[in-house]
DNA sequence: TGACAGGAAAATA
DNA sequence: TATTTTCCTGTC
């Protein structure tokens, strides 16, 4: 691996790990995230990263964008931290996490299958639907097999797609990937925030969090607010909010304007795990 | 075995 | 418009 980038306050397995992507193999120390029409493998070593990538070849502009390192921490929490003086205790300055820049079709999909669902059955269910439909990709690492294309989707057999056992969520499987296609998930990326969400929410089994975790994670919209069960106890505990998702997804906006993104993250390793000081 | 985890949509008030 | 109920798979 001889591509290096130069890293500062980086961790790339939490940022790897936290919940933003599902599909990333660990192998003899490396991590390996089949990104588009590329393999793309990864191992830091202090404040170097190393990467190369098999099939179409990723430069370092398109490691550091996947990767959010075009962000900058220090800037950020300085943000955060002056707008919302209480939420000090909260910002953990060697988190690591970056705010990954992901490719929003396979992002809609995923969090569609995370409805109600743990990370490790969201991860099986997206590794079966690419091992079904997605193209095998050779590497000195092991075969990989890269995020299905719409086209690709729209060939999946009844059984197919019955085998992924999505449950509830198969309908709304269905029904996208036989309305939608990168083209308008891409177009849908480009509008601003209020409209981006709008269309989003028009998608069946999108609803605020799922679109919001669609924004913040593949369409660079860091001001976005996911709100799951632990962003509420978390936004509870610590500001004393109640009430729905909808009304702390907004108030969350409204505390941490511009970076209520990178908030959350600190939200949500506070609550389960930064009062007590685990990692 | 039964309790529980995890969001969206539909039903209901 | 706001609250409750239903949906499915999997783990402990």
């Amino acid at each position: 691996m001889q591509n290096k980038i130069a890293v500062k306050n980086f961790s790339l397995k939490r940022t790897l790990t936290c919940g933003q992507t599902f599909r990333v193999f660990k192998k003899n120390g490396v991590y390996i995230y089949p990104y588009g029409n590329s393999v793309l493998v990864m191992r830091q070593e202090g404040d170097s990263l190393f990467y190369e990538s098999f099939g179409e070849k990723l430069g370092e502009r398109e490691v550091k964008n996947l990767l959010g390192l075009n962000d900058d921490p220090d800037f950020i929490n300085k943000y955060l931290k002056k707008r919302v003086p209480d939420f000090s205790k909260v910002i953990n300055e060697t988190l690591g996490i970056r705010i990954m820049r992901q490719n929003p079709f396979e992002t809609v999909i995923s969090f569609m299958f995370s409805v109600q669902s743990a990370i490790p059955l969201i991860t099986r269910r997206l590794n079966a639907l690419s091992e079904i439909a997605g193209e095998t990709m050779q590497t000195p690492y092991g075969e990989f097999y890269l995020f299905p294309e719409s086209k690709d989707l729209r060939k999946l057999t009844d059984s197919e797609i019955k085998s992924l056992k999505l449950g509830f969520r198969e309908k709304w499987f269905r029904e996208f990937i036989e309305h939608y296609d990168e083209k308008e998930i891409e177009q849908i990326a480009r509008l601003p925030f209020a409209e981006k969400e709008k269309e989003l929410l028009k998608i069946k089994g999108v609803g605020i969090k799922v679109a919001h975790c669609i924004m913040l994670f593949s369409m660079n919209e860091l001001s976005a607010f996911p709100v799951d069960v632990w962003i509420k106890r978390g936004m509870k505990t610590l500001f004393g909010a109640d009430g729905s998702v909808k009304k702390i997804t907004q108030l969350g906006r409204e505390l941490f304007g511009d970076f209520a993104g990178y908030a959350q993250e600190y939200i949500y390793y506070y609550i389960r795990n930064g009062a007590e000081g685990g990692t």
